[in-house]
DNA sequence: CTGTTAGCGCATTCAG
DNA sequence: CTGAATGCGCTAACAG
């Protein structure tokens, strides 16, 4: 039924190794027999199977991506944008959403991706074992969130310095009581919302404020989550005149307090959020822009890169760092002398 | 260096057919066997190596996945679920993003799965030609969108059915002049457009209201073309009290017009949109809801039981219709009289 | 430049 | 219940 290699072989009137050769680009084939090849190869519709060149190569031209709700929108976008950089460059992708502990933990006991990808890159942070797990493969690694770590080779953000400018930006806007929404970093042992909280922190030791943690609420990194932690920034005793976000998402979703507050961005109170979301515009909120789609693009190149070494040395991981800036809109303001909180 | 079947075999003191049968579960084996050949493959570390049995048993426990932009909320978040469903059941998922005309013309020419899937889930339209050449693969085939087609398990919505809605709404509100903003359906031959289409100028007869060309703008499915279709429509020498955006993210795409005109929906216009993205009652947009993960989702299980299925008859491809409806919020009202427009 | 010979690691007959 | 062959489709030496 499905045709292989043996048939174009047989149809062009050459041998296998020869058909196998001149599709595949590799020198010592002569130009007339490729040429021939191709025709025949294309009118039989021939495609070699991924599963027997691989087992007999070793290589899979695959890579693995793994990642914790592709449904959000910076995970959605890094992806997007390094599966097409893989995708190009003749790689197929195999994707693994690990959004529940479940799935996570499904995936790195049974490792499904061993023997099955060229390398992988990751979108959420591993703990020890898992890192460890990943290391096992014995292939290039790559990821896009956290710090630096053995092994592998990472692309992302300084996240302690991008809070640090939100927050500082509120503090030069004259506020002195200034909330965070946040996010747990358990049960994905994430160390954004850490860092992140550092900055948050490190800010107000500077300006000489006081940290109360009546003001910090977690958000869950999801838009209700936000919502639900503005709410309750709004009941404590003496609410934030000011308030940032980890994230755009749960932003948002503090606006949306507000508003069911009656209560307006950024009269009554300020928010700045982080990521810059392409929504983050539609609604005016005031952000700490990151270059997304770059960030997977470059993680991507750079996977491939170390692909196309020579297989030589421990691999040159490396550890870039890409730029942030303050964005501002139009939901931060300096308090509101006239503000009923 | 890695552990293969024999390695397990040969530890266990049995022969390479008992492991594989053990390891996977079938009969012919004495508990006891199995309960210590267990043990030795889990103390090895050994995972059998997907493309070895593929290449021999024929079946790649593999589901591809085509999308068109995963980094749209829609896209990723049917993306997410179907993914979700397919890892629980132990398959893994291929991912093709199919976002630009060449990665797309790549995909079918090429038609990477070929051998390496044992289904197929398509969450863009294929033409007539990609549609054959997704048939050829000879495995179930699902998609998200689109009406029904040969071959093909389909699990979506009634496009026209929503957009009435949609259109309806406005002209109950006393609208005469309703716009709309839209996408195209080249260069992805996408049909929703046009069912969305045809469901707007459907109301517009039946509500007596003459169809105005100049009342319609392409926003190609983004917030940034949302934004420039908006403000075209605004241009015009009348513009519509009312604009009917054909997503979520268009529609915001038009708020965003709005404000920068100094404009506010619905005071000045109505406008409501389609899908219910996750932000969109951030925003307070009124549209048409339609169960977005729950799409991926079922269609998931539908090809996962066809693939269970005793590989009998043409393959049962159904059509499932999911629900829709209109979320009424804060950006559609009557037309003012006050209108500066 | 091209054909021949061996596996890659596993699932499947078929015997026992 | 278990083991010994055989082949899945292809790539990689090795010869010519």
């Amino acid at each position: 039924m499905t045709v292989s290699i043996t048939d174009v072989a047989r149809v062009a009137g050459v041998s296998a190794s020869t058909v196998s050769r001149a599709l595949r680009g590799r020198p010592g084939v002569s130009d007339e027999v490729r040429a021939q090849i191709a025709a025949v190869a294309g009118q039989l519709g021939y495609t070699a199977s991924r599963s027997a060149s691989s087992l007999a190569s070793g290589r899979t031209f695959t890579i693995g991506v793994v990642a914790p709700h592709i449904g959000r929108w910076f995970f959605g976008t890094v992806l997007d944008a390094a599966e097409t950089v893989f995708s190009a460059a003749g790689y197929d992708v195999l994707l693994y959403n690990l959004g529940s502990p479940e799935a996570r933990k499904r995936f790195f006991t049974r490792l499904p991706v061993r023997k099955r990808v060229d390398a992988v890159l990751s979108l959420l942070i591993p703990d020890l074992e898992e890192e460890e797990a990943l290391r096992s493969l014995g292939v290039p690694l790559a990821t896009t969130v956290g710090g630096a770590r053995d092994g592998f080779t990472v692309v992302g953000i300084d996240d302690h310095a991008g809070a640090t400018s939100a927050v500082r930006h509120l503090v030069n806007l004259g506020h002195r009581r200034i909330g965070m929404i946040s996010g747990e970093s358990e049960p994905l042992h994430w160390t954004t919302p850490i860092a992140r909280r550092q900055g948050y922190l490190d800010v107000l030791a500077e300006a000489g404020i006081t940290h109360d943690p009546a003001l910090e609420a977690d958000g869950g990194y999801t838009v209700e989550g936000g919502e639900r932690a503005m709410t309750e920034l709004l009941a404590v005793s003496r609410p934030p005149t000011a308030v940032f976000a980890q994230s755009d998402e749960m932003a948002m979703g503090a606006l949306r307090a507000l508003r069911r507050h009656r209560l307006r961005a950024p009269d009554d109170v300020s928010v700045i959020g982080f990521d810059d979301h392409e929504l983050a515009e539609v609604v005016g909120l005031t952000t700490i822009a990151q270059p997304v789609p770059a960030q997977g693009a470059e993680a991507a190149r750079l996977l491939l890169r170390q692909l196309d070494e020579p297989v030589a040395e421990p691999a040159p991981t490396g550890h870039v760092r890409m730029p942030i800036r303050l964005v501002l809109r139009e939901t931060t303001a300096p308090p509101s002398p006239r503000s009923p909180l």
